[in-house]
RNA sequence: GACCCCAUCGUCUAGCCAGGUCCAGGACACCGGCCUUUCACGCCGGCAACACGGGUUCAAAUCCCGUUGGGGUCGCCA
């Protein structure tokens, strides 16, 4: 019944690749090519701080080893580009002055000091709704344009009404009321001449003429601005289509406190790629037949954007493994054994822990036994690991703070995993942190192998990677709190 | 707190839009059995849900209202 679609998964370069994405891509990558339309890359890369290139090339390279292949995007171009958004500053520029004239935006000027200090007696006096006052709105236009002339720092402001409402409509929810009085001035453009995503989402979706807008449910609240700033620009909307967010088992929206959430860790721990996009499909869909296992050309034969259900799934990374498993049983011996050597037992990464274990090893029929935890997705502890866990003069809780705190203020963001980085994270951190080299690095080492006697632990972790490394001190950290 | 979204087995869901065929079907997990030198796989069987209260109707899991519960948003992050 519908046309062509044009769909696009926009992704910000701002940290591991997310299972999220991967799930919000899948179905438009399927509305796409079920309806024969394109389906887009954009690279949201507007905050300028947390931006990096290393995610973005993971991102790329998640979504290739998904197989979810788009038709423009930042690496393959198209008629509609740039598709990285730092590159398309220009064209937020002029589309915010056209608001400005237009009456639908205006400068603010108002200090970062003033907005905290705003947000702070709204908190403390429990005021209905929380948000910018609206300050700046009343500055005559001529003195606007004379502040901005001399240069004063200031962002761009959305003019929301004040006053009526908001109806918006989601494909799968229905009509969407929201009062303009609870909607903000949503900054369009920040101090540094860069867009938020709001501004940015909505300019590029009508530029590069997308008709569906497939996203998760988080977006739901700022509708009411995007569809004002469509309004303003005289703009027909896009098909609006809000999916339920991914779930922890306490129902809170998925977080890497509760669940591997980084595509790469599904990669490295052997997920197939055609395994995890069945399970991400059965998180809202259900094949007319009910059949648990199918393939995605299978699923776009039969897809309906409309049949997708709105209960916020809970990710189930026991139903997922099973469902890996008879993925593998599946495969010939030919395919497990090229599927082996594409993973953990690929020559490039049996090549680099060679180096590591040849000094400690004197017979071939050794080396396994010496490098198993090279090879493992988990880690044990016998008792004797157990003990090495804990750090000098603390307690076991005390030494699960302790790599806690390494693992999210330190490890987790840092998207250059080498031997060199990782030493300098390190290092840094036990600065930071008032520990010393030698306390901390022991603890570490026997979390990410579970052993005492290891290669050098920098070039180890570099080897086992980010994601290994960070499962296996979450698990490290659960056996503290265990001991008590 | 305000606003918005959601609500079928512990979990993922079918059924709901077009009310009766649903004392609710499938899958994961769990339990039992079969197969088997072991384990696993596989097969068979079992446990287990319409959140609650009103209303509409001859009839409600399905429609309406309320309550409760869960979630999201309230950033110069996306």
């Amino acid at each position: 019944m519908t046309g062509p679609a044009r769909t696009r998964i926009a992704p910000s370069p701002t940290g591991d690749p997310h299972v999220g994405t991967a799930y919000v891509a899948l179905f438009n990558y399927a509305l796409a090519r079920k309806t024969g339309g394109q389906f887009i890359l954009r690279i949201e890369d507007t905050d300028r701080v947390r931006s990096n290139t290393a995610s973005e090339r993971m991102i790329f390279e998640a979504l290739s080893w998904l197989g979810l292949d788009w038709d423009e995007g930042p690496d393959v171009g198209g008629p509609h580009g740039p598709y990285r958004q730092s590159e398309r500053q220009e064209i937020y520029r002029e589309h915010v002055e056209l608001l400005i004239e237009r009456g639908a935006a205006y400068p603010c000027f108002c200090t970062r000091e003033r907005l905290d200090a705003l947000r702070e007696e709204q908190r403390r006096t429990k005021a209905a709704h929380l948000g910018y006052d609206g300050h700046c709105r009343s500055i005559p236009p001529e003195e606007a344009v004379r502040r901005r002339a001399a240069g004063e720092p200031h962002v761009i402001r959305l003019a929301m009404p004040r006053e009526g409402e908001s109806v918006v409509h989601d494909l799968l929810r229905g009509e969407i009321r929201i009062a303009n009085a609870q909607v903000d001035d949503q900054v369009l453009l920040k101090s540094d001449g860069h867009p938020t995503y709001h501004l940015a989402n909505v300019v590029d979706d009508h530029l590069m003429g997308i008709t569906h807008v497939i996203r998760a449910e988080e977006w739901i609240s700022s509708l009411p601005k995007h569809a004002r700033l469509y309004e303003a620009f005289g703009w027909e909307q896009p098909v609006f289509c809000h999916l339920p967010l991914l779930r922890n088992a306490d129902r809170s929206k998925i977080s890497k406190r509760k669940n591997p959430v980084s595509l790469n860790w599904y990669r490295r721990a052997g997920y197939l790629p055609e395994a995890l996009l069945n399970y991400l499909a059965l998180m809202g869909w259900a094949m007319p037949d009910e059949r648990d296992e199918f393939s995605v050309g299978e699923l776009i034969e039969v897809f309906d954007l409309e049949k997708i259900s709105l209960g916020g799934p809970v990710f189930d990374l026991e139903k997922l493994t099973w469902l890996n498993g008879r993925y593998l049983r599946n495969l010939g011996t030919g395919d497990y054994l090229s599927r082996l050597r594409e993973g953990v037992l690929s020559d490039a990464y049996v090549a680099e822990v060679i180096p590591l274990v040849r000094d400690r090893v004197d017979r071939l029929g050794d080396f396994m036994e010496y490098a198993a935890f090279f090879f493992t997705n988990g880690a044990d502890y016998d008792e004797a690991a157990r003990k090495r866990l804990v750090l000098k003069d603390r307690t076991p809780p005390q030494s699960a703070k302790i790599l806690r705190k390494l693992l999210e203020d330190t490890l987790d963001p840092l998207m250059e995993w080498t031997a060199k980085s990782v030493e300098a994270a390190l290092r840094a951190h036990c600065e930071k942190a008032g520990l010393s080299p030698k306390e901390l690095f022991m603890p570490v080492r026997v979390a990410v192998t579970g052993r005492a006697a290891t290669p050098p632990l920098f070039e180890t972790m570099a080897v086992l990677g980010k994601e290994i490394c960070r499962t296996r001190l979450r698990s490290a950290i659960e056996t503290l709190r265990g001991m008590k």
